[in-house]
RNA sequence: GUGGGCGUAGCUCAGUUGGUUAGAGCGCCAGGUUGUGGUCCUGGAGGCCGGGGGUUCGAGACCCCUCGUCCACCCCA
């Protein structure tokens, strides 16, 4: 057993995966950017009171946050999302409204780890400030299934529910708070807690002896004003005009007490067990100003990689991409030729990989065929001495001799044929 | 944070009621083929049986602790 291992939560990802996130990465840049979000790189850890104004009954924050204190006795944290971020350089910046950006990179929780659900985890999002609009929120989430269409994903759904304005959903929290609290026998001893804390994530619950009381409770949509119903009235109609398919689901509250109005969630039915939630977001029109900026409005989503792929194996798409070679130079003279032939073809845009240690030539063949590279170019002591290159197109079972000053020209030609 | 399952070779896993030098397949290396991979054959390397303590004449198997991992809850991506 090796003496040091990743930490828990945490893992090294190799090729091939390595290269699937890679081009996840790139397939979210291209939807986003061709969207008009420019890409923001907020640093992983700030000030520990950015995260804190995320509220004070979200787990994230309380239960789960990396902090401790530098060198210079300042108390920071590892982020454990992003949003906060985005909106800490918002307020820092003051860019022109809307400011449409994305980011993608790793965020810290300090979570008991599971399949799906990792410590240190990456997730990609944008986030949109300084539009009420309500176009806006629907450009978003179908943003989000765009991207998920664009990797391959069909089993996606999409919950939708509004959380009203913060009076709103002040008002509901008492109204719920009643109801609960009413029926506290019924609940179990977990919920019971979570209702001296927030109401709200009561809804949350999926155990048994709950859902029957969640069932009978008051629905949000009954007690939000005439303006933030008005707003969600729009965001569904914009959903429907472009065609995208939701449900509104009036329990779905999200763990982020920034949320208002807006507020929704993928989840991938091809997925079982406790991460079928891919993807969620919604809108946060406090928390620029809690952060000390001027009141600004702002809506964003945020994907999990990890989630993700997971439903991408499911559902058998997006497979890892190939990264194989063109060429392998095999040299059994003295590994000089193989050198020179790879950079002169690397110079020239042919990927080329070759051995080391001038291992035995059926040694070097095997590397070869494991490179994945399309045609192997063999050196030996008899083309050296005519200025040749065996060109072996792998695969074929046939070889032949080229002139070593026509290389590129024959590589090229030999690529194409393939 | 709570509860449960599982930790044996790089990987996937066997390992009888505790009994001598711990196994297989895949992978890796070498040879069969002194210039040729993908098939086949032969051989080889590689394990403090997660770690610590205990029971026993004897522990990979049993007990305790610990760490890791997986699952459920919780939370969320």
């Amino acid at each position: 057993m090796p003496e040091f291992k990743t930490s828990p939560g945490t893992r090294d990802i190799l090729a091939p995966h390595s290269a699937r996130w890679r081009a996840f990465q790139e397939v979210f840049a291209r939807t986003v950017e061709a969207a008009g979000y420019s890409y923001i790189i907020p640093p992983m850890f700030e000030d520990l009171d950015v995260f804190l104004r995320l509220g004070e009954a979200t787990e994230v924050v309380t239960k789960e946050m990396y902090d401790f204190h530098d060198k210079g006795g300042r108390h920071v944290a590892l982020r454990p999302e992003q949003t906060a971020s985005v909106c800490r350089a918002f307020v820092e910046h003051r860019p022109t409204t809307p400011w449409k950006v994305w980011y993608s990179g790793p965020n810290f929780r300090y979570e008991k780890p599971q399949q799906g659900r990792y410590r240190q985890f990456d997730q990609v999002g944008v986030e949109a400030l300084g539009a009420d609009d309500p176009l806006l929120d629907a450009e978003v989430i179908a943003l989000a299934a765009k991207f998920y269409a664009d990797l391959g994903l069909r089993k996606v759904h999409l919950s939708i529910n509004t959380l009203g304005d913060e009076g709103d959903r002040e008002k509901y929290s008492q109204q719920l708070s009643r109801y609960l609290t009413t029926n506290e026998k019924s609940l179990t001893s977990e919920s019971r807690a979570t209702l001296e804390r927030n109401p709200l994530r009561v809804l949350d619950s999926k155990r048994e002896p709950d859902q029957k009381v969640i069932a009978g409770a008051p629905a949000i949509r009954d007690s939000i004003s005439a303006t933030a119903n008005e707003h969600f009235e729009a965001v569904l109609q914009s959903l429907d005009a472009l065609n995208i398919k939701y449900e509104i689901n009036n329990r779905l509250v999200r763990g982020l007490d920034y949320y208002r109005r807006t507020t929704f969630e993928f989840t991938s039915t091809a997925l079982e067990a406790a991460h079928t939630a891919i993807g969620g977001g919604g809108r946060y029109d406090g928390l620029v100003e809690a952060l000390g900026g001027p009141a600004t409005p702002g809506i964003g989503f945020a994907l999990g990689l990890d989630r993700t792929l997971l439903a991408c194996d499911a559902e058998q798409v997006f497979d890892a991409p190939q990264t194989a070679v063109d060429v392998f130079v095999v040299d059994t003279v003295n590994g000089r030729h193989a050198q020179e032939l790879c950079h002169l073809l690397r110079s020239n845009g042919v990927r080329a990989d070759r051995a080391y240690d001038l291992r035995s030539m059926k040694a070097q063949m095997k590397s070869a065929d494991r490179s994945g590279a399309q045609i192997a170019l063999i050196i030996g002591s008899e083309e050296v001495e005519k200025a040749t290159i065996m060109l072996r197109p792998m695969g074929s079972g046939e070889q032949y001799s080229i002139a070593r000053k026509d290389l590129l020209g024959e590589v090229r030609k030999a690529l194409d044929t393939k």
